[in-house]
DNA sequence: GCCAACGTTGGC
DNA sequence: GCCAACGTTGGC
């Protein structure tokens, strides 16, 4: 457990990587689409979660880790959907912004990159590495 | 079961 | 604010 590595995406107005650090920890709920639930339903205790925030910044700023693994979604009335919860592990040292990220070779496959709008997505080793070489050379 | 219309996400 | 991508809904 904890060999996989993840990508989430949250609006900083909504739900910011500050605000996961003051909380401790989270309900990673309100996800709405079946792939990324797919996702959520693989995530394992300990998985590492790299934390983007959408619209404002549009950057990778902070890892956080699967405390839970999936149930059903509290605030979805259906009980189809799933939501797993997250704790704050540590902020990047720079942001890795959507720009430079989309300018890594190395990155050109991610499925966060391929997928604009998919909310929660797998990283693979190779894509995690590039991230935190890039959080580390700004 | 198909597909057009519509809604939502998210980058620009 | 616009628009592309894509998921969902609903008429047939």
């Amino acid at each position: 457990m904890g060999d996989a590595s993840w990508l989430v995406k949250s609006e900083p107005n909504t739900y910011s990587f500050e605000t996961l650090v003051g909380d401790g920890r989270t309900v990673w709920d309100g996800v709405r689409n079946h792939a990324a639930a797919l996702h959520l339903k693989a995530m394992q205790v300990g998985d590492q979660v790299f934390f983007y925030h959408s619209q404002e910044g549009l950057a990778v700023v902070g890892i956080a880790e699967v405390i839970r693994t999936a149930f059903p979604d509290p605030s979805d009335p259906t009980g189809r959907f799933v939501a797993v919860e997250l704790a704050p592990v540590r902020p990047l040292q720079s942001p890795v912004t959507l720009v430079r990220m989309k300018a890594s070779p190395t990155l050109a496959d991610m499925a966060m990159l391929r997928q604009g709008r998919l909310s929660v997505s797998p990283v693979r080793p190779e894509e995690w590495r590039e991230i935190l070489r890039l959080s580390e050379t700004a």
